[in-house]
DNA sequence: GTTAGCATGTAAGGAGTTACATGATTTT
DNA sequence: AAAATCATGTAACTCCTTACATGCTAAC
């Protein structure tokens, strides 16, 4: 039940389904997509590959005349996903551990829905929203209670906590509503133009 | 130059600064403040309450007759800060390392900002808009170029971070004029009331 | 020809978690 | 008197980073 270290790993095997492409290629690529919290190490990302490698989740590619480009090309190591390393992704897509509704945990499911069915698109959509709508109630309980004697910048801090939160719940929800009616609403809610075309 | 590990040490430095406290209530202070991500664990709460013990940063009170609650309690450890621990405090929020704009980090030091002067925080919220600022910018110019190959999936992800991004530096932006007009202007925008009283 | 970026790795360590262990106090 | 929660701690482990080490290739 490989619920630990599943961040890289999904993310590597969502990628590679993409396509094959070696390490330093995929740290970029990764980085591009995930940028907006860390940035992933070659540290981490070498090991872990290693270790897919042996859990026969991918495998190198040993010839590949990529049209176009000259075939003199030596140290890189390029990659492809195994059938068992595609069956992996699809259970780490669907698998809804205490970790997965995480942020980036979250963000890395959901930058591949592009490769899963909607069944599980739509558990992890709503998973990630029940989490947060839960966050909400307990933070607005424990705010009614201690109101009075919290300093204004702290109470700042929690009212745009809050604020985003909430946010962030409305777009989960319009992004259900997009998945369970794919004909009526297109998948970017109407923000610029309230009206129907 | 602790730039690791500053973390929970600045976190239990503001807070004791309110008064002194044992370590169940700082964990509970603590998760009611940055609530919003992780849950801190007394397994890295209490080896670090130990560490600024042996720095000197904070001390126990052994006698403390909190009026309206009975004496007869023992095994309470109650912890207050040094002098030492108050000018460590200061030196944290001031510094700006490479970690001090991180979600987590920046959150403690505004959740702070009561305890500290202008001057700091002018500084830590004009760092973090800077650099939510670059990385705007490094995405967006990065979108512009692999624009057209992208899952809508993924684009939706990039698009709702950007907005999320944009709004946390309207935000700052916000904070950092109130900051420099204090009369002028109150600490929350208006957003229910656009009138002044 | 030298700097910048491509490309792959390893070793050590940091910052935290989970799980375990223990006991007191309050509530039901 | 049992259950919940208060209260403090330790040991093992995980995931990741930083720093190091190496060499190739493209650009200036």
């Amino acid at each position: 039940m490989a619920r630990r270290g599943e961040t890289i790993e999904l993310a590597v095997l969502g990628l590679l389904h993409e396509g094959p492409m070696h390490g330093y290629e995929l740290r970029k690529r990764l980085n591009l997509m995930l940028g907006w919290s860390r940035v992933l190490s070659y540290g981490s990302l070498y090991p872990a590959l290693k270790k897919m490698l042996r859990g026969a989740l991918i495998e190198e590619v040993t010839t590949l005349p990529t049209p176009g480009v000259p075939v003199t090309r030596r140290p890189r190591i390029v990659y492809q996903v195994t059938e068992l390393g595609t069956a992996e992704f699809t259970r780490l897509m669907s698998e809804v551990g205490p970790t997965a509704w995480e942020d980036d945990n979250f963000d890395i499911r959901f930058a591949f829905f592009g490769s899963t069915d909607m069944e599980i698109r739509l558990r992890v959509l709503e998973g990630r929203r029940t989490r947060l709508q839960e966050r909400l109630d307990r933070v607005q309980s424990q705010l009614s209670m201690t109101q009075a004697e919290v300093d204004r910048y702290a109470a700042e801090l929690q009212r745009h906590g809050v604020e985003s939160v909430e946010r962030e719940v409305r777009w989960l929800s319009d992004l259900i509503n997009a998945e369970r009616n794919p004909e009526q609403v297109a998948l970017r809610p109407p923000t610029e133009q309230p009206q129907q075309q």
